[in-house]
DNA sequence: TTGTATGCGTTATCAA
DNA sequence: TTGATAACGCATACAA
């Protein structure tokens, strides 16, 4: 077995007392013996145990990150800043992905809770739902320690959100499309989560505020968006009833089907039909031509979250809710006047 | 603070070591009163204590991950997969990114292993360097626990590697390039990892036995591959000395790129100009047209490398190494024949 | 099949 | 500034 505290302190000469107190950082040490213990501890590559440190401290210093699925393109990077973030504070990250079933939602937010994790982050906003006893589970979890939101909200006790205004950013854009020379504007998505639903209602509004009814407008894909060939037969299929010379997409990949489907129709980017998509992640300037998109400011948001966060574990008064504004990145699929 | 073992006994009527048996599924307990305490456990929620747990068991079933950077989406991906296999083995995932600097990687590597984690995982090649002395905290963290290799290899004692034959799909695609009616063929890489290197190998091989001299159109990129405009510049600035109507390259975002020098060209892909990707990411669907690339089968790695792992954990004789085999994924931006 | 008693490696309280 | 000792909550060897 590897070394104890006990040992430590005999080697040093001290009691195992002292050598925690080393340990944790103790300031009323004399520091001649505290040097000699920690020449010690180096000297055997000492380690204290981890289990009996959580026992003593009541934490490990671990965060549970919580995510439907962290390969998706922009959880995935989600993921990264905050366990970046994390780890620059001195915690660890215990990463479970959910999948999108209720069920498995709640039941992997019990089984980290156990583990004891300071704190659970919920990343992307599918975990919470529009009826108050499908998010039970998280207001009886933000009794047992803060609960983090990213990309959504929920006013309970102990919970705090990070996020994106999507709704007037997609508004805008849509105000924007409207007023373009493609005003034909169609909106597709393919997710109701807490966040899709604000989006789908940022591009109603602007679309009611012309008299139109925007319920015409909006389409729901259900399917991998990652398919796209799938999304591109989905917009064709749109295509036989409605028209349209421009599409504002819920995600980067629906966008990039929309500019296949431009170029199988033979249509000119951006002179006759213009792409916007959402994210601004890494396809934007893959595809060809490079995508339009929204910036959803994930990487200050992840900064918020994490830092909201220490000043709550260290009892400090923090904001409930932090509330980013989006910004348009325009590159060669739209042509807005300045 | 919640309920304990003794907490449960009292309740059940019985001692804290047949809640203990019931707990851990021994099957020495009368089965109407483990019913009974069951019953206690449901009703009253009862959690066990995961740090007094761990500490007499020796292990909290938790499996640390590392990797230099899960926002890249290969790593994402793998990192995704790996932590479903280990879910559904009960196992949980302590992740933790690492960046390039190889302190960095030492020090974490410690860190997370002084956290009782029961394995380490490491995805990705960055973490074996050519240096025995640089990959000797590998061998020490050996010494601890089992360390699991994603697409790398390493001889040492307790290390088990699951990875692609890289070499021999890069040299076969390269072959099958040279007796293509675009044989001009360049390599562009960005990473001398391990597998960087096989891949880099495999294309040397093909291009040395026709009589040239392979480090002639081997081309290394040093910068961000996300960066579309710089690889293509990085492009441009070769086509100044080389000519080439093919590009190979080492990742999928730098075969994009070059499909961007082509279109700024004007170069017909694939009659003209043919381009292969490496990963088969999504990336080879949303680019246009879309892309020719190598799949390094990710997933059956993964699941083959958990699997390996659980045996190691239940003291089987598991294979050292396991290789799978790459396979071209042809799409838009290549034309051999069948 | 069940219960008792001890150990696990820390932290923290109290006394010196 | 230090040391002795009692928790912490569970697993388990041993006894019954």
């Amino acid at each position: 077995m590897s070394l104890t505290i006990y040992d430590i302190s005999e080697k040093a000469g001290v009691s195992i007392a002292t050598v925690s107190r080393v340990l944790n950082g103790a300031t009323n040490v004399r520091s001649s013996t505290k040097e000699k213990i920690l020449k010690v501890i180096e000297e055997y590559g000492y380690a204290p145990n981890a289990f009996a440190r959580g026992m003593g401290l009541h934490s490990l210093k671990t965060i549970g990150i919580l995510c439907v699925d962290s390969s998706d393109i922009y959880l995935a990077k989600a993921v990264y800043y905050i366990e970046q973030d994390l780890q620059a504070n001195g915690y660890e990250s215990l990463l479970c992905c959910t999948g999108h079933q209720v069920d498995m939602k709640k039941h992997y937010l019990n089984l980290i809770l156990s583990k004891k994790v300071d704190s659970i982050i919920l990343v992307g906003s599918y975990f919470i739902s529009n009826t108050e006893e499908d998010n039970d589970y998280i207001r009886q979890a933000a009794k047992k320690v803060p609960v983090m939101l990213l990309n959504a909200s929920a006013d309970y006790d102990n919970v705090y959100c990070t996020l994106c205004d999507d709704y007037s950013s997609t508004y805008d854009v849509t105000v924007k499309m409207l007023n373009s020379d493609t005003s034909d504007v169609i909106y597709i998505y393919n997710s109701e989560s807490y966040s899709g639903l604000r989006k789908l209602g940022g591009f109603s509004e602007a679309v009611n505020g012309i008299g139109k009814n925007a319920a015409d407008y909006a389409f729901k894909y259900n399917g991998d968006i990652y398919k796209t060939e799938d999304v591109t037969a989905f917009l064709t299929e749109i295509a036989k009833t409605h028209r349209f010379n421009s599409v504002i997409a819920s995600e980067d990949a629906l966008a990039i089907a929309a500019l296949k489907y431009a170029a199988q129709k033979g249509l000119k980017v951006p002179e006759d039909f213009e792409v916007i998509g959402y994210n601004n992640s890494v396809l934007c300037s893959c595809s060809t031509p490079s995508l339009t998109s929204i910036d959803n400011k994930l990487e200050p948001m992840t900064h918020q979250l994490v830092n909201t966060l220490m000043g709550v574990l260290n009892g400090q008064e923090m904001p409930k809710k932090s509330l980013f504004n989006g910004s348009l990145v325009e590159r060669e699929t739209t042509s807005f006047e300045k």
